[in-house]
DNA sequence: CTGTTAGCGCATTCAT
DNA sequence: ATGAATGCGCTAACAG
């Protein structure tokens, strides 16, 4: 089998009886070249299945229509549906998305966007590290246009959009308190990062706008379920046990669920649970899980925007004046109100009719009614993928 | 602020005072270069943040040091995963990945190979329809490597990574059979799909060989839970209901752990449950969901590591002569089984320490003890990831 | 409307 | 051990 190298414009021109000038016009939209001619190169193209290099392309200055996404880790369902999303969204752009994941290291970070500058036309970043001032050094330097999300980026003229940690917890919080507890225990998540910073803000700020006494553990890294047990047994162990449980993350909260679930700790009657960020199966679990949900999609959707709206007016290489059309979308995250907080189940998602198992007993029969209680959220979709 | 055009080799070897050729030494090793000329070249690139073009690179015909991954769904957890893995490997040849979801849309996954062809050095693919000719016929006429995954490309000298669909599916139906259960219903899952088929290929095998009645349900499509539910009704109400359930993917065993929990059928003392791959939180939830386990990260690990070994014994561009080297590695699910099953409550993954809360009764306590039966799997990690 | 020409930044002969 | 020259495939002047 012979090596068939790929065609090249000049092939096309060729077999076309043009020149590459005329085949490249047709390539990038046909201007300025009469019908025929483009129907004579167009035909020449598809009996070559010439595709565009885009190597050369890169090289002449034009994009590259690539964009950098680079995230802490990719198994996390956030970012996983923040990548999809913009994945899609790039392609409409015809842009390939070139994925990197630094695990929270600084240095991956680092090295990650030296490694995309060159190759990418633009960079969707969710810093681990908001506040470090080597990334944001780097990032300003770039003459690309950068776009952050999830963590926020100070310091730099740069887009991005971010979620409001603070309010969210609050509310979180303030449900916690007009359910009647008072001794609420906040843990887990690396206190390091900007938004873990800003919920425990929130949680605090509603805890002493109720006059309530703080607690809260995020010592000194809550990462392993093992680490979530300890730091849990300790404070139900102990003489004033909490009454509600915040948890600043998603893992935590599944951590801290399961382990409830192990010490035969009845939610929410003998101690109610709460989470930051939904979670797949939050509302299949008895109780469900009540939880602040950040609107992944949109976060993914506006952020990708934001990036190729950039990208689209830059008229030559002006792209990466600073400062200029930058601005930071806030988005909204809400509250899901489930069972785990001590309001009622809720009403099922969809109305299953009812059903008798024919060669048993009758089924236990549940309650059906909704919620009367300040429900600001809706059920979860829980939108499954398929695989 | 003036623009600063980034450095070239050029740019480099004014500074240093040498030749171009003798930077480009440098950048690719520094043979034959003396100490010092390394020295000082080295020092220029600092100083400039000389980072080498790589489309100018990859228009040598050198690689573009960037990989393919083409998948259904990067929000799928499984795939999800595989890409992390994947990523990771990239990183450590120094290649990016660049990732395509197709939906399932065999047109996306056309197009997604014409635009990655020319830009990356091989491709990672999890094909939707591996039977599709067409998409068999212009993979192969790729002039770079190509690695499948999860579902198997037919017809091409193509390397890939595939798990015993058919094993795990029959195992798993065995060990219901065991249980006692005679009427297993077997539910869920695009029959079209290649894993799909052998999935229920090896429920027909394991029922057929214990001389049980058939009772799969896919028709027509199960993919909202909707479908799942009235599917599931249907049978339940009828005259013989199952007494266990098989469901062939993740989606489709949530789904239905919900639905059968809303419509307070008890599991598995009425109805047992088992799906094929795992999910997060299937210990967590009481009662914890017995399933077939895929080696998700092994996965991804191999197909990468297929795709490499290709990739580096390419001696030049003898890359894509088909059928040398092709091989395809077959990995193991195992069972991971829990209690949905009917197998008791196993044991706790780690200890806790017993316990008790202060002002509240006495917990429920729970039995401890390790299940005797033929628990051939161990309790899932779910590892969570950082968010 | 169309063709000719000159680089983009790099690796690579082939000289020295 | 080093450098000058060449071309990868493409697009953007600049003629015609």
């Amino acid at each position: 089998m012979k090596i068939k190298r790929q065609p090249t414009v000049s092939d096309v021109a060729r077999l076309a009886g043009v020149g590459t000038t005329t085949v490249s016009r047709v390539i990038n939209g046909g201007e300025r070249v009469s019908p025929e001619t483009f129907a004579a190169v167009t035909r020449a193209i598809g009996e070559l299945d010439f595709v565009p290099n885009m190597a050369a392309r890169v090289l002449k200055g034009e994009q590259s229509k690539t964009i950098g996404l680079i995230v802490p880790s990719i198994a996390d369902p956030f970012f996983a549906n923040c990548a999809e999303v913009v994945q899609t969204i790039a392609r409409s752009y015809g842009c390939l998305v070139a994925v990197c994941v630094t695990g929270n290291e600084a240095s991956l970070e680092l090295e990650n966007i030296d490694s995309l500058c060159r190759r990418v036309d633009g960079i969707l970043i969710a810093p681990s590290n908001s506040s470090s001032k080597s990334l944001n050094a780097r990032l300003s330097s770039l003459s690309i246009p950068v776009v952050y999300f999830d963590q926020p980026l100070s310091g730099t003229h740069i887009s991005g959009v971010m979620t409001n940690n603070y309010e969210s917890s609050r509310a979180i919080t303030n449900h916690l308190l007009q359910h009647g507890y008072e001794r609420i225990l906040c843990i887990g998540g690396e206190a390091d990062f900007y938004t873990m910073r800003e919920r425990i803000r929130g949680y605090t700020g509603a805890m002493k706008a109720a006059k309530k006494a703080l607690s809260v553990d995020t010592a000194p890294h809550i990462r392993s379920k093992e680490e979530t047990a300890e730091v849990l047994i300790r404070h139900l162990a102990g003489r004033r046990p909490p009454q509600a449980i915040y948890c600043l993350k998603n893992t935590t909260t599944i951590h801290t669920y399961d382990i409830l679930q192990q010490l035969g700790v009845r939610v929410p009657q003998q101690v109610a649970l709460a989470g930051h960020d939904d979670f797949l199966l939050a509302s299949s679990l008895r109780p469900s899980v009540t939880v602040v949900r950040q609107p992944v999609e949109e976060i993914g959707r506006t952020a990708a925007r934001l990036l190729f709206e950039r990208l689209s007016r830059l008229p030559e290489k002006v792209a990466a004046k600073p400062g200029v059309g930058t601005k930071t979308v806030h988005l909204e995250s809400h509250l899901v109100i489930r069972a785990s907080c001590g309001c009622r189940e809720a009403e099922p998602a969809e109305s299953i009719p009812s059903f008798r198992l024919r060669n048993v007993g009758p089924p236990s029969t549940r309650s059906r009614r909704g919620t009367g209680a300040a429900v600001r959220g809706s059920a979860t979709t829980d939108k499954g993928k398929a695989h």
